[in-house]
DNA sequence: CTGAAAGCGCTTACAG
DNA sequence: CTGAAAGCGCTTACAG
């Protein structure tokens, strides 16, 4: 039952290992006659190579390593299921790896991946970033290394991103097209990039629409729930009566608010309008059905592992490199939870 | 920017690269002063194992892979997740492939997965199983294998499953309960094992309540979606205005015919009750919120890995390994779209 | 306590 | 056209 390796060919045919590896392999020195041997019997003992030897022979394991904050999250299964497509479709296997939002746990698997000597590595940052030597630590090692959706300005490497402050700005003009005019935004955490863009597009969109900014309607999320949604809902209901929309870190939240709404009889969106980010599924089926910014995950899974092939490759060729950033387009999916 | 090795750190410290190797894993028979100068040079050099080699060496590679229909699909990246947890505690890697509900697709990666020389084989079957010569091939190679969820019943090895027949007759029997005595079936594709044995839940439950089996109140959904769901509602209740129940497949299912029903002005549940089958996030937001059988994902996943150790324990034992079958206990989650 | 040697299963530059 | 040899980076049984 042990595997099949290229010596027990070879001991059968009573030709060396090196011609039974050619032969298999295509080369064109190997005589017709000899080839057509070495096929028939790799196919009759089912032989299949051993892709840990290959892996330390070439120096190139065909497997890149992916970390996200966490899998069951519409967004980053979409991502993933775009990575892995992508992957296969060059011959690349994924091994994927959840932070948990949790930089320690971060450092650990990158170790882990660059022990495995996979060729490239994906991931889209834990939420409490404030050091990046983990990840300067993969540059470092000439590990091609592509980051996506959640990144750290400060690393020079490829980047794959949506313009969070420009889709923003657009979900909150939006709003005051609208007739909004007092506009709450529970944003998301303070240290992830994407937030604090989305924050900044949400402050630019009230000040070029002459709009005081008003620091009272400003809730933070810390786990980004359905839970804080509902909660900040109510909070801010109870202290403004007045207010007339709000502008959610993502579509999770926005549902928490709606809930909220729905349960209390607050007509969404003739009082409330309420607006998400990143279009879940869920977003198309409750009701009222949201209006949400699409972020586009399966595409961004695709170009982040491009971008990585392409690093790949010029390293493979000896050529230099230059990080390249990706933006993908946003767009705005109107539905019920929106005046217009 | 070469990675430093065995033999790097030997060179230096003018010893043999069996001592360093030995220093490094902790033998015994090192001394201490040889020990302390490896393990600090090994730091001051950054020295990482190439698990590559190590993986050659010893024929073992701690990478499992995972073989699922789709990613983006709650209960399958809650089972992804709940597998990624328990494998990293162990020290395990996951390589995580979608079979696209692909039969040819599932064999191709089998054998990907086999040259990876993976240490074992998670796998839920893609609908259009018929045979089972790849896996069974798995099986023949020793390679340890369990299955999840979507189970073949003739493959010898183990399982982890809920009681699919049980849990669609507590749901139908529920809604028995409730009073229902027209209820439709909105069941899964043929030939999967647990679409046909909600099917017999379904059949039991009418049967043991003495409620005649009505042909025409089955739909068979192909890609299990939402839009099967809200078709499937709109011509059984064209053809029968007295249909009082959809016991649907899946949830997504559930709430496309909760959609239906709703823009319609059908009253759920009043008029017609829905229970799903999942419990995804969704259900729960969606009005009226879905009654709906809880699928343990997470739970699932990481069983199934605690079974693949446990197969893979035994081998290295040289131990016999009876499969097993674990069955995960499932619960109606009692919510709006049914009256009791 | 230390190390030479063999070997895991391949690939490839080189010689003939 | 074929093959001996070296080597990828480790581990481990064995000798001293």
């Amino acid at each position: 039952m042990k595997p099949i390796t290229l010596k027990d060919l070879a001991l059968k045919l009573n030709i060396s290992v090196t011609t039974v590896s050619k032969a298999l392999k295509g080369y064109s020195d190997v005589s017709k006659s000899t080839r057509d041997a070495v096929f028939a019997l790799a196919e009759e003992m089912n032989y299949t190579p051993n892709s840990v030897a290959v892996n330390l022979r070439t120096r190139q394991t065909n497997t890149i390593g992916v970390i996200i904050p966490t899998i069951v999250h519409q967004f980053f299964s979409k991502v993933i299921d775009g990575i892995i497509e992508e992957a296969e479709k060059k011959g690349y296997l994924v091994i994927t790896l959840q932070s948990n939002e949790s930089v320690k746990l971060e450092k650990k698997q990158i170790d882990l991946l660059l022990n495995k000597r996979v060729d490239g590595i994906l991931i889209s940052l834990a939420n409490d970033q404030k050091e990046i030597k983990h990840l300067q630590k993969v540059i470092n090692k000439k590990t091609p290394l592509v980051l996506f959706d959640k990144i750290s300005k400060s690393l020079v490497c490829s980047k794959v991103v949506i313009n969070d402050r420009e889709a923003a700005y657009n979900a909150v003009t939006h709003l005051i097209q609208s007739g909004c005019k007092k506009i709450a935004h529970f944003r998301g955490p303070l240290n992830p990039q994407n937030s604090i863009d989305r924050y900044l597009g949400y402050r630019k969109a009230l000040e070029d629409n002459n709009i005081k900014f008003d620091k009272s309607l400003i809730y933070t999320c810390e786990d980004v729930s359905f839970e804080e949604g509902y909660k900040f809902a109510e909070d801010i209901y109870e202290k403004n009566k007045d207010i007339d929309a709000v502008f959610a870190i993502t579509d999770l939240v926005a549902v928490g608010a709606i809930a909220y709404f729905n349960e209390n009889n607050i007509a969404v969106p003739n009082q409330i309008s309420v607006i998400g980010f990143s279009n879940w599924f869920m977003s198309s089926v409750i009701s009222p059905s949201l209006t949400t910014v699409d972020q586009p995950g399966y595409k961004m899974g695709k170009k982040a592992l491009k971008l990585l092939f392409k690093e790949m490759n010029a390293q493979k060729k000896g050529k230099e490199f230059i990080p390249e950033t990706i933006v993908l387009p946003t767009k705005i999916i109107k539905r019920n939870s929106t005046l217009i």
